[in-house]
DNA sequence: GGCACTTGCCAATACGTATTTGCAGTATCA
DNA sequence: TGATACTGCAAATACGTATTGGCAAGTGCC
């Protein structure tokens, strides 16, 4: 009968002292235990001495004794970008219908390594990699830890990933049915994979049609709106300028069509333009983009689900990679091509 | 000299070991205590020890110990707004700077109230609570904890916000000197203070010019690009077209600005359009949005670092709200009243 | 050399939950 | 009726760190 002293958390202990039992007996009951041998009588004293008292178990001390903490890190390379938000708000809904809490971590606060670092310190129980170059961090950053990549195929590791070839494809395939031969291809200098396959697939398509993708006409910038921007304004002014240009995501193909507003070109009349990701604001901008879309979303919480699996049931450890499909998505920004010579 | 186990994570015991000290002192040196009345030559033993085996604390232990978790809760209406973004960027940026972790809790994963309980029971440190309403609370859910409002001043908890009331006649005075004298509003239905209140000085500004706002004219939709497309379609449908309009965020002001091209009006000529936040995609649609530059980041870095604050020095019990600055922006989506006479 | 005082360390305990083990008591069977 | 199995619970212990109290040894002082 006794209530815990005024202010202090209600635990197993005052839980157990009202039940009439001791703390073992009220914890095996409320940890859920299955194969719990207790009698229904007592069972129900604990469980509604817990109610009457308003217990919350304390997670901490859950984590500590478990040696599992019921949070899982996800790693990403910014927030900021939309995607990337979707696929966190994607994850999280499944996390937290799971049971687990989600420690956002972005690289734009500490490196990768030092994420993983203090992930591990709280006793993490497993970490989602959102397109950060798993390939390329030291071997052992990852070792003990359970892991799904995002968009991102390894051998090592079990992940989600899109079809990243395929999107460059499905984009060259757009433009080379529009008519195009002049093409250009804009997308960021750091070694994530699906961006370099997005680059891949759009320049073997080419090369099959015969068309080689030169230097001056693969530009590298940084994965955002300015980066497109800067990007495009340097591909203006170098060489004879393309009819058809493929942007690693839509932040960057954004930034391109901006680029080619303000200096006069029409979309798609002057020059067409295809982007990846299908971002809610790819529809919202004049002309509206055409894009390869990705299901971001549904690639944060297929990752979330393996990987609270992973952690559920340790006996199969997967280690492929489930490829979702990619469509393309054809808007205003992209055209048949101009019928005059290139300048 | 004993090395632990191998597989086994290093503790302060297997430290105190090595250094052959007990664990109590090994802690004391480990912890930084200042007051710590340790020898130096021992503490450099038990330093040095720990080096040699790579210790690093484990921080769900010390939590229990500690009864501090060492990580914020950050619970957000909904990541996928960049504005958003932004500030849970800046908050984790100084979070981690600090030695935190960030939970993050998005509202489409589960209500406020299921978060904060998730939190509590993880013995959280603090939340940062951004523009959720924490006024409709029920008023024993932020009890006992440490919080801190973002863009929601209140009486009972500190915060940081920024001048909403000021943001709205910024607009108003704005589109006022451009000469226009038939307003509009955008804005969400939900009771966020800092929406209301962009809504209150942009209204009561018009009213010192002698200017209503009628209810036809004062449109709600959701905080998303989607509604405010929906929300202006409304608009242009019902009653006479307004010049000017001001909408609550600048997602809504881009599905706006959509929604205008979409049936052949031309920004600025037939209408000029005014959002609010400054996101960098303002910049990047066509025409570009005048707007309202709210310091996002700074925002959430400076929430971080006054929640840290109450956190590391609870003598001082902060409750008042401070107030960052805003300031217009003008750029292409807002320009001088047409002359001719509205429709 | 006795006293008060400080220094440096360890033993003991706490944090709140989970799990293993073992001990009574009862039921089952021969 | 004795051995055996099983049931239901509590005692003991673990998880890894932090903190309190106290005990020796050392220091300074008269």
């Amino acid at each position: 009968m006794a209530l815990p002293p005024f202010g202090r958390r209600v635990t197993v202990h005052d839980v157990a002292a009202r039940a009439g039992v001791s703390q073992p007996t009220a914890s095996l009951v409320l940890s859920q235990h299955p194969r719990a041998r207790v009698a229904a009588a007592t069972r129900q004293r604990v469980i509604d001495a817990a109610a009457e008292l308003g217990y919350k178990p304390n997670v901490v001390a859950r984590s500590l004794a478990r040696r599992r903490s019921f949070a899982l890190g996800v790693i990403v390379p910014d927030v900021r970008n939309p995607f990337v938000a979707d696929v966190v708000m994607g994850a999280e809904r499944v996390a937290a219908e799971a049971g687990y809490a989600v420690l956002l971590c972005d690289q734009s606060a500490r490196t990768v390594i030092q994420h993983l670092e203090t992930l591990r310190a709280r006793q993490i129980d497993g970490v989602l990699l959102d397109a950060i170059g798993a390939a390329s961090l030291p071997s052992d950053a990852l070792t003990g830890v359970n892991v799904v990549l995002i968009d991102e195929p390894s051998e090592r590791w079990p992940g989600i990933a899109t079809d990243a070839v395929a999107a460059g494809r499905l984009a060259a395939d757009h433009l080379l049915s529009l008519g195009h031969r002049e093409f250009a291809f804009i997308g960021p200098a750091s070694d994530v994979h699906a961006f370099r396959m997005r680059e891949r697939g759009f320049v073997v398509r080419l090369r099959e049609a015969g068309i080689q993708l030169t230097s001056p006409r693969l530009r590298r910038a940084s994965a955002t709106v300015a980066g497109g921007r800067d990007a495009m304004r340097q591909l203006l002014v170098t060489g004879p300028r393309p009819t058809a240009l493929f942007c690693a995501n839509d932040l960057m193909a954004i930034g391109a069509v901006k680029q080619c507003l303000t200096v006069g070109l029409r979309l798609p009349e002057d020059i067409s333009l295809v982007g990846c990701d299908d971002i809610e604001l790819a529809r919202f901008i004049t002309p509206e983009l055409s894009t390869v879309s990705i299901p971001a979303r549904e690639l944060g919480a297929r990752a979330a689900r393996l990987l609270v699996q992973l952690i559920e049931q340790t006996p199969q450890r997967v280690s492929a990679t489930r490829l979702l499909p990619v469509r393309f998505v054809a808007r205003g920004s992209s055209g048949i091509a101009p019928t005059t010579g290139v300048v």
